[in-house]
DNA sequence: GCCGAAACGAGAGCACTGCTCTCTCTTTCC
DNA sequence: GGAAAGAGAGAGCAGTGCTCTCGTTTCGGC
């Protein structure tokens, strides 16, 4: 069971997700395709075993990662999510195409599975500026965005997750959460074309910056 | 020909890219599998074909959006061109997908085709970002960024492309460029989650405001 | 007008995929 | 000791990309 994640992982690693096949993964443990089925019910199965093992290691790699950073230092835990988030993504990046690039054609992670594992990277992030703005270090008013119907919509989120942050930072923050792995998924999906830069690490702290400067953290 | 590649976007986007079937394509055609093949050398090349038609469209609809604002209007010019690539996106998932979502496993877009009309987006945010730093609407600094090897990196774009912009406005466009796909793609590929927004557009628009910010145009 | 060449399409076939079904063998449990 | 459950094998179905050979149609030069 476990080793089917394990082969399945480096399928995904070599040969990417839609490629991704029952039978090959039969075959290196040994066994014929159908008695795979014995224990994954399909492909469609196997691929959420893999998101959700996605999720869980990048939130793993971030948590750790936030472990070194004093919780009062804002701005630095945004950057070692950040810093984490990229490294993580450049190590697996078959497994972050599952999870942050196209849908898998056919296939729907199941949401009961994999929202939980799914929303943790985000989780920390909301804990960062819901942290930062109790502690008064966010430069962002606190007015209702326009219009109304979106200030509803940011309502909701702010009581689902108990946050007393204001629409503007809501906003922001789901702002530069996206930008982050906007970031990320063009570097690692190649966007920025192949030897553009010599260390694009160089360039991505930089946007560091820029996500840091987006949600009025000096 | 033609015919080809237009069944093929409808494959495309009924299907998605990783299960597009050239079997099919021709069965829609009235053509057997094989015929095929005299028009297209393989799957690839079709998909190279929908790649090519992919980017000129979008090019073509961020080209139209710009005709309807002043030139020295910087600030509107990004909010066209952040918006026509979004409502480009959200009409046609599939073939926005293919061009800036998971590479397709085992095709590898030929960049003799591909690299010209795929650089028409950012080559107009380029262009507006080169006329506002000219006209003096941007509020950022012209110090060198560091490490040198980035500013190095940075100076060979500008070269290259024949700008004047420093270093940090360079970065930040390619911040805002990355940031925005980052938007798109959370909304075209489903991360926000299914019905937390009632328009999605709305907190669009405030992300397109950030953008702007975060390229110094206040 | 004829004739060769090129273009076009059909069909069979190979190796691969996901998945289902039945059959056999082994282990476990009572 | 015997029944039940678990595990794997093998055949088979429908689909895929792609190659090969074969027959037909069309068109240009003489």
């Amino acid at each position: 069971m476990r080793d089917i994640v394990r082969i399945g992982r480096e399928h995904l690693a070599t040969e990417g997700a839609a490629a991704l096949s029952l039978r090959a993964v039969a075959r290196d443990l040994g066994l014929v395709s159908s008695a795979i089925y014995r224990y994954v019910a399909s492909r469609d199965e196997l691929l959420t075993l893999l998101v959700v093992d996605g999720y869980d290691e990048l939130g793993d790699a971030v948590d750790a990662a936030l472990e070194a950073v004093e919780s009062d230092d804002h701005a630095g835990r945004i950057v070692a999510i950040a810093r984490a988030t990229r490294a993580w993504a450049l190590v697996e990046p078959a497994t972050y195409a599952l999870l942050f690039g196209s849908p898998v054609p056919g296939y729907e992670a199941p949401a009961e599975q994999t929202t939980g594992p799914g929303t943790r990277v985000v989780g920390r992030l909301v804990e960062v500026w819901e942290d930062a703005w109790q502690a008064g270090a966010i430069s962002l008013d606190d007015a209702p965005l326009t219009p109304r119907r979106l200030s509803r919509d940011l309502a909701r989120i702010r009581k689902q997750m108990g946050l007393t942050a204001p629409d503007r930072l809501v906003a922001r923050g789901l702002f530069a959460w996206a930008a982050l792995f906007g970031c990320v998924s063009f570097e690692v999906f190649g966007q920025y074309g192949a030897d553009t830069f010599s260390e694009p690490g160089d360039l991505f702290e930089h946007h560091v910056a820029a996500l840091v400067e987006a949600v009025g953290l000096a």
